[in-house]
DNA sequence: ATAATAGTGTCTTTCAGACAGTATAGT
DNA sequence: ACTATACTGTCTGAAAGACACTATTAT
């Protein structure tokens, strides 16, 4: 290192500039397994994400995504795990950077606040949440929406400057599993495309009480929007399921993601290449026994 | 808002919290159309970034991404549009966020530094780049790229525990337009994958001096991964040519950046749904001359 | 036998890949 | 006429969509 550059950072001081806070936020999701007593039908699943009721300020009382301030010495990743494992106890789990949220500057009422956010994907079973002492509750929330889309109108702004826009709104109630909770609020994206540019504006709005913390709603949809792409081409799903799995109920979770039926010999081909048959089958139930499914250790089919 | 909260706001203290320090850095790629005296061949196309080389420390001497730290009143992508603008004069062009980087406490030596990576792409035409007085200089760089692969390796952690990794490395020439500057660095993706889960780890290697600054040789490359991602399903492209384009160079265009070629008359198959024909002719060459086109106002085969 | 779901075979339609052909400017 | 590229037609084969059929369990 030369005199020179030593110099300089030791003379550095980062305090005479204000900065921003940063946090991470994790959107956990899963699939529930609504375990049915019902020996001649499958069971239904649910698409579930997690939240944790805020015991303090801001937005006390309300219920937010796991997250929190990031620490100096540790990256933003490691960050986004320790507050999901101190939140609620989830932890070992899949997890990807989505998307950085700064775009208002307003977005959190105490100070300037940048946040990092986190998908993360859990099998349900083998994962025990506890609320910490920071938290009131903390709960698994079944995910329902509905989409309301106002098809690509294109609009003239001017002579040769005309631009196209889509504007969808999804309209969500999140439930608690005990159904004691009950969150609505709705997104509404509006996507406007200019020429070859295209920007996209997300409004969130509130609509019971008590409702989502923060603009959680907007990261929850986004969270959505990137599982029903990559599901597609990724074997990410599996992460959602036991290592052993049936193929309907495999195929169940991507009907629960996708929001459409799929024909069943149509999936089957498609994921075989991701998986591996066992020996293995499932039993109790009156009808013909499943067989059991493992994921494949192949890269084909991977993006 | 309630005389709780007030209280809470008004006793909140930022300050009193160790923060990290927040930049913006963009990727800023064009498309140069080496300008050819040739009237019997078509002209050739290279793909570019912009880089600034910095005055100050650390990395003085260096060439690096536009890019600086975010003011407390500004959202994160005009951070990103204000210090493009202030550093290489370039404005009014498409912008969209890529990753935050912020794994590595130490990618900054001076303090903990998060930063928040953008993509822009323009038509060069119509763009006068001028260095700022915080950089030394400004240039366009043609990007050169070999790739190595190492593919698909499956190897046993343990009894039950396999794992498959998959190496990529990308050698890197940078060579600014009038050939002064050349930069060499390569960047090394492992990705591993441990059942459902991948994991990526990306190392970057200079071996050239002067080189590229701080891990901005890992943001070009995650940039042009994205690229390359994109311009598959959504017209991206478009920004990088001029509004009136003939299909051979939209085409030259989409070879570079896939680094393949592609056969005529299925491209063009592709390419329908998303231009337009106009009644003007490309002129001055000893062939048939080419219509031109521009980009169709409609949200057709898009994403 | 019946109910319910597991699993397979195959026809059709759509789309991507490849190549061969015709068209047209300037010299 | 020649060169270089623009543009079009069509064959082929792979993949996606749709549906009909057979298989197997507990009661």
């Amino acid at each position: 290192m030369s005199e020179d550059l030593k110099l300089f950072l030791e003379s550095y001081d980062p305090s005479q500039y204000e900065r921003p806070s940063v946090t991470t936020d994790v959107v956990i999701l899963t699939i529930d397994d609504e375990k049915m007593l019902n020996k001649r039908k499958n069971s239904e699943v649910n698409l579930q994400v997690l939240l944790v009721k805020r015991k303090d300020h801001p937005y006390k009382g309300q219920w937010a995504l796991p997250g929190g301030f990031i620490q100096m010495d540790e990256s933003l990743v490691v960050s986004a795990k320790r507050e999901l494992k101190e939140e609620t106890n989830v932890s070992g789990v899949h997890i990807e950077q989505l998307y950085t949220w700064g775009d208002e500057v307003d977005r959190d009422p105490r100070t300037r606040i940048i946040s990092v956010s986190y998908l993360a994907l859990v099998n349900k079973e083998g994962h025990d949440i506890i609320a910490s002492d920071d938290a009131e509750d903390v709960k698994w929330f079944n995910i329902e929406s509905l989409s309301v889309m106002n098809n690509g109108k294109s609009i003239e702004l001017s002579k040769e400057i005309n631009a196209d826009v889509m504007v969808t709104t999804n309209i969500y109630t999140l439930t608690s599993e005990d159904k004691e909770v009950t969150l609505n609020y709705s997104i509404t994206n509006t996507l406007i495309r200019k020429k070859a540019t295209q920007n996209k504006e997300t409004v969130q709005v509130i609509s019971s009480d008590p409702s989502i913390a923060f603009d959680h709603g907007k990261v929850i949809d986004y969270a959505l929007e990137r599982l029903r792409n990559k599901i597609k081409y990724t074997p990410i799903a599996f992460n959602l399921v036991p290592d052993y799995f049936t193929l309907a109920h495999l195929q169940s979770v991507y009907e629960v993601i996708l929001k459409e039926r799929l024909i069943r010999p149509n999936f089957r081909r498609k994921i075989a290449p991701m998986i591996e048959e066992t020996n293995l089958y499932e039993t109790g139930k009156q009808m013909r026994p499943a067989k059991l499914f493992k994921q494949a250790v192949n890269w084909d089919s991977w993006e």
